[in-house]
DNA sequence: CACGATTATGTTATAGTATCACAAAAAAAT
DNA sequence: ATTTTTTTGTGATACTATAACATAATCGTG
């Protein structure tokens, strides 16, 4: 995986406020649930959350190291599942990556559309996709439980 | 992964006919387009589709050895990369494992319903989903190329 | 506060998935 | 027959993820 591009996608957005933003949302979410967001796992979902590419548990795992010695990968892992079960973070199977979610919804069913040049992932919370599936589904006499929908292609920028 | 089931998913169905028609329109396919499918892919192919259940590839890796001594698991990336691009095997991303295609259509394009009780997955080939998708990147701005759908549930035999 | 229960993290080891690099062999093309 | 291309062999290694058990931090309650 490419280092990541110095400037981010939307030049109009400044990427610091949906961190921020996102942050704070998932603080909410927290405590909300009565489950503790730690200074660990607010730290990995801090490092996701500032890639606006997708990476993987060892990318983060570096990050993590400040000057500080290196930690175990299941530290990582244990933060992600974490963060997961939250919903504030998702794993992409196709890429074996992470990213965080931007998206405060409820229902964490969602689809992702990869940009094969540069990395980029939106996530959408498509009802048509979800329909089509569930039509498709009850068709074939099956219960869905969840769903991976994970489209790569080419963004606009670098279509 | 659990051992396969003595029983396949449709008493009425005769795997052993389904393994043959594919065998026969894998050597079609591979004589088309001018490419080998020599002893070693067959087998793999072979192994995959025995299967109704996805396998991984140590697991195809443990089969491929009769009585002789075990080959590196690049023979069987190998084997599975060239299947993959003759479209006759698929590899499921949320499961990393492989199940051969009994479709014989020209595009190579499918989803999967994966039941997480019998593990027995059913290939679509859905334009409904494939539609949905193609709204959707259309209203991103994204240029599909590749999609990769896998819904985990229960299968009609299982719910 | 003391206590036990629960939850989170540390530590070491290992399992599981996939690819690289280079050599040898087999098949095809000339 | 020789060159070229494709396939396979071989050994090493990279990458992804979890198990098992110990220690530490936090929480709830008396």
């Amino acid at each position: 995986m490419p280092p990541d591009p110095a400037s981010l996608p939307e030049a109009s957005h400044d990427h610091r406020v949906c961190l921020t933003s996102l942050l704070e949302h998932a603080e909410a979410v927290c405590q909300r649930r009565q489950v503790r967001l730690t200074q660990q796992r607010r730290q990995v979902l801090e490092i996701v959350a500032s890639s606006h590419i997708p990476l993987g548990a060892y990318e983060i795992l570096e990050r993590l190291d400040g000057a500080k010695k290196r930690k175990a990968p299941i530290t990582v892992y244990r933060a992600l599942d974490f963060l997961m079960e939250q919903g504030l973070v998702h794993r992409l199977a196709s890429l074996n990556a992470f990213i965080a979610c931007f998206h405060e919804s409820v229902d964490h069913t969602a689809q992702f559309f990869i940009c094969r040049e540069c990395h980029t992932v939106a996530e959408l919370h498509s009802a048509r996709v979800t329909h089509a599936l569930r039509k498709d589904a009850k068709a074939a006499g099956f219960r869905m439980d969840e769903q991976t929908v994970e489209v790569s292609g080419l963004c606009s920028h670098c279509a």
